[in-house]
DNA sequence: GTCTATAATTCGATAGAC
DNA sequence: GTCTATCGAATTATAGAC
């Protein structure tokens, strides 16, 4: 916020519960912290969300939505195509996150924070996190066993959560591991994604 | 504590407070809910440990002290071998604390929860568990040098961190999975690693 | 070693003026 | 919509008796 001045307040709470959310899990996020590094009054977070609990929700929605949505949509043109393959599959899944972080910046950052932190979050919190991102998950699921027939359905749900905790690794280190080796924070969507897919591809296909 | 009675009072600690903080992680875990649970006064937390931090601190050097070293004693017995193999170093890796976690039956589990909050821990949480894995990683990510020799630095870090983001990934998503199809949690720790291994050698070898 | 009692903070939430 | 003021509850930590 330094000219264009006013971003509504709600927005601005968002913007900074976000961060906190991300980087402090729920219990360790308190509504003072964010208040004060927002410099609004206690009030206004209890008149635009409610509790701290609405608070977190309106964050997981505002951030999985978007990216949810692109993602099946991405899925729903591969499943029509004649030869799905696997490839094409992973690429829909794990572009649209990783497209969006890197479109937004430094509030990309702290969404990949989040993404992590969502992997450890309790009751009830976790149900809430889980309302938003089961639906696209399992359509994944199913479009992966149609590409991967002579998997037991164990081996099926296994890849996938290794699929699954691929990206949550890109997402929660790349700050740590691109700053380690290259002096800066720069990647590159297509290759993050191709490395991703690549990985994957070739675990889920090739191992044994 | 049926019969038998008798841990004492600071290991009977250490045990509630190393589910505590496995479930709720450090910022969610409460002095009372462990004292509660433990059946102990407040004081005998103060007394035996000091602070919440260094409860913290015991409970992870419990956990991770065993596991390290055996990583460790394997891996020294692969690497003076003639021809080192990645299969072998992965396997180095994963069994110690696989292993470990099956044998310990209903703590493993909490273990294994443990170790997934260890991820999303901030500091000085952070540097209290990084110190206590740090050492053992360096030697894991040296020995794997050897053994993938044509790739650039930056993938060999990507691969190393998708390897420990796999294991992470069973450990915390086991019992979900497990009780999820097969009825109960039954699980053969040569199945994971071989499962593990497979994923991870064909991920970092016959990938793009 | 174990316990009670309590100090000193900090938290989430709300009432009510403007 | 925004603010001040504050309540009631919960927290960590400690002092001191036994």
């Amino acid at each position: 916020m330094k000219l264009a001045e006013k971003k509504d307040t709600k927005t601005h709470i968002l913007d900074v519960a976000e961060r906190h959310f991300a980087i402090y899990g729920f219990a360790g996020t308190t509504l003072r912290g964010i208040i004060k590094e927002a410099d609004v009054n206690v009030a206004a977070v209890a008149y635009h969300f409610g509790s701290k609990e609405d608070l977190y929700s309106a964050v997981i929605e505002r951030f999985a939505k978007p990216v949810v949505e692109e993602q099946l949509s991405r899925l729903r043109k591969e499943i029509v195509k004649r030869n799905v393959k696997l490839t094409n599959i992973l690429t829909a899944f794990y572009e649209p996150p990783i497209a969006l972080i890197k479109s937004m910046g430094k509030r990309g950052a702290t969404l990949s924070l989040f993404l992590g932190r969502c992997q450890t979050e309790q009751e009830p919190i976790y149900s809430m996190i889980d309302k938003h991102f089961a639906p696209c998950r399992d359509q994944f699921l199913l479009a992966m066993r149609q590409v991967l027939p002579g998997l037991s359905k164990k081996d099926y749900h296994w890849n996938f959560e290794f699929m699954l905790s691929l990206i949550v690794c890109f997402l929660t280190r790349q700050q740590v591991i691109s700053k380690r080796y290259t002096a800066n924070e720069n990647w590159q969507v297509d290759d993050v994604v191709s490395r991703l897919v690549g990985f994957c591809t070739a675990g889920m296909q090739d191992s044994k």
